[in-house]
DNA sequence: ACATTAAATGTAAGCGCTTACATTTATAAC
DNA sequence: GTTATAAATGTAAGCGCTTACATTTAATGT
């Protein structure tokens, strides 16, 4: 590999004016622009970025740490930041942390080490004091789905009281009385949210919220199934259930049709998150649209302006839900008793 | 950030003996050590990676290119070496190529220049001679479903022919005689081999291929609905299509259903590469299963194994496809006539 | 006790760039 | 034609590490 000092001297110049065309920074004639690049061109040389850090400062990576790197939902989110970052010649260093603090942690500290400018971090198990002193620490970050008032600014949230409540409403207005509720793990904001969204749309409808017919899950698939099959041995009655998200909301869809249910006209079902296989699945899913690909390039863009200083877009931190509906919520006058 | 320098002058030793412990190498004694480490610690040091990375020539980052950052089938892919990888403290430096040649030379420069140690490609335009050239290079790489006879050894491919020929001899020994087919482009490889497998099944049946059931999408939903929706207009009657791959088939169901054919009655419809949502679709799809999580793995030990001279698992380059029954393909004794 | 050898540590030269500062060269003003 | 000023280029000191080599210290054999 061609380094600087050959070009330059290929060239016959001084490094520093290499290093200048290359920047195309200082003021340099056209003449020996010339000479360089035609040098550079005959080497076919690149540029080391490793040294190009370390003698700058500034390493144009940026880490993101998301807590899988497969599954509907982290895929567009990354597609939306990738894009963004790769037009701007920086590059994504990705991690994945398992929805679990010790391995979050790690990760954090990984991209960290590997001197990314900036972070992007969707983190769910890390404790706000954790990350309140990683903002005092010399890398920026940006928290997407995450609220911490402190770092309010570079929280880019989804509004999930409304989203919980848009669902909610809808199975409302088509007649829905009884309605179960699979919840995400409650120890995180989201999934608290979304219920009190949930709350809300019933108490504006006068209808009291039965615990009984609230079942915590995990956000994934086999806590829907097994969620749907706990509500149904239970002896209070239900025509339709929401699901905090889209994968446990499938699940249950499954649960169902074990246990011999029509859908939807036996029992109506609705999601959350708009993931793309939910047009697939068969009603096909009414659900809540987390527009988590825009939310993504958001967050490049926060990097983008703090950290290299770039002209961005405004940035919007809070993002608006929208309620899709699709076949799987049934028009209700009667209601079906589940049998304990 | 505390340097290798301030370490070395708080723990009473120089420099070398510093990076000594930090690469626990080269003889030092305990007591220096303890020294050192305490130091590190009182210091909360933390090595730079990119003074390392200039230092000693290795960067500790693997590129990966794969076509999209999301979808069904990436996200395993990713995760799998992803996983592999950061047990190694090596990391992944992710760009997506979009099947597109010009991006993947673009994606594959972008890496390059980020110094990676070794790349791992899934690419689908870039040429044979391109990636032969690259080979010449400094930097290594591992190819994901691509062969290149002259590139053999690095190619870590599923047996496609096999796939193919599995899927239609499930369907033929199902009692289907008239068979439809929505191909990948033919330009790649894998479709061709897709096919050229299903091929060899109709001929085990003493079938003959009809031209006419023939139908050429590229690999996404959308080509699949028109896949079906072209096949059905034609004369020739079927009943069964099978698609070279899992989108296009469900691409084809949402068609099934507008073109108000029930499934699987009226059509049995068999997918490919079993990504996880072919269990949610209703009918439930039958398919081939593609080990792409395993094979990522295994091109993540590759470099391992190539790159950083670790010891690794036996590498194995062919993979085999299994077939994966579920409930889209029906018996058949009479047929359906399609009308024109 | 001394030489011989091995283990532990130190010294210093890079790795390939950026950039402050110094120097040279061109341009303009009088 | 000087001198002041700006533009173009060069010089050299790092950035924070690794590592070959030199040196010192400890261990061993006789």
């Amino acid at each position: 590999m061609a380094t600087i000092y050959e070009v330059s001297k290929l060239a016959g110049v001084s490094l520093a004016t290499v290093s200048r065309v290359m920047n195309n920074n200082a003021n340099v004639s056209d003449a020996t622009r010339k000479k360089v690049t035609a040098a550079m061109d005959e080497l076919g040389y690149r540029p080391n970025s490793i040294a190009q850090s370390l003698a700058s400062n500034c390493s144009n990576s940026v880490g993101l740490l998301v807590s899988e790197l497969q599954g509907p939902f982290y895929g567009p989110m990354m597609s939306g930041i990738e894009n963004t970052f790769r037009n701007q010649g920086k590059h994504l260093i990705i991690a994945a942390g398992h929805s679990d603090e010790e391995r979050e942690k790690q990760g954090i500290e990984f991209l960290i080490s590997r001197n990314c400018d900036g972070l992007i971090l969707h983190v769910e198990a890390v404790s706000d004091d954790y990350l309140i002193k990683l903002s005092k620490g010399r890398t920026p970050f940006v928290l997407i789905n995450r609220y911490i008032s402190e770092l309010s600014d570079r929280c880019i949230l989804l509004n999930n009281i409304k989203g919980g409540y848009l669902a909610a409403k809808h199975v409302l207005e088509q007649g829905h009385k009884n309605i179960a509720y699979i919840s995400g793990p409650l120890w995180k904001q989201d999934a608290k949210d979304r219920l009190e969204g949930h709350k809300q749309a019933l108490a504006e409808f006068n209808l009291e919220f039965d615990e009984n017919l609230l079942f915590q899950g995990d956000f994934m698939e086999a806590s829907g199934y097994e969620g749907l099959k706990a509500l149904h041995q239970q002896t209070h009655p239900f025509t339709a259930l929401i699901c905090a998200n889209d994968e446990m909301a499938v699940g249950a869809m499954a649960s169902a049709r074990d246990l011999g249910l029509t859908l939807p006209k036996q029992l109506s079902i609705m999601g959350y998150d708009n993931v793309f296989f939910t047009r697939h699945v068969y009603p096909q899913l009414s659900t809540v649209n987390y527009p988590i690909d825009e939310m993504g390039r958001m967050a490049a863009d926060w990097v983008l302006n703090h950290v290299y200083q770039k002209q961005t877009p405004p940035l919007q931190t809070l993002f608006e839900p929208e309620l899709i509906i699709r076949h799987s919520i049934s028009r209700q006058s009667a209601q079906i008793t589940s049998q304990g």
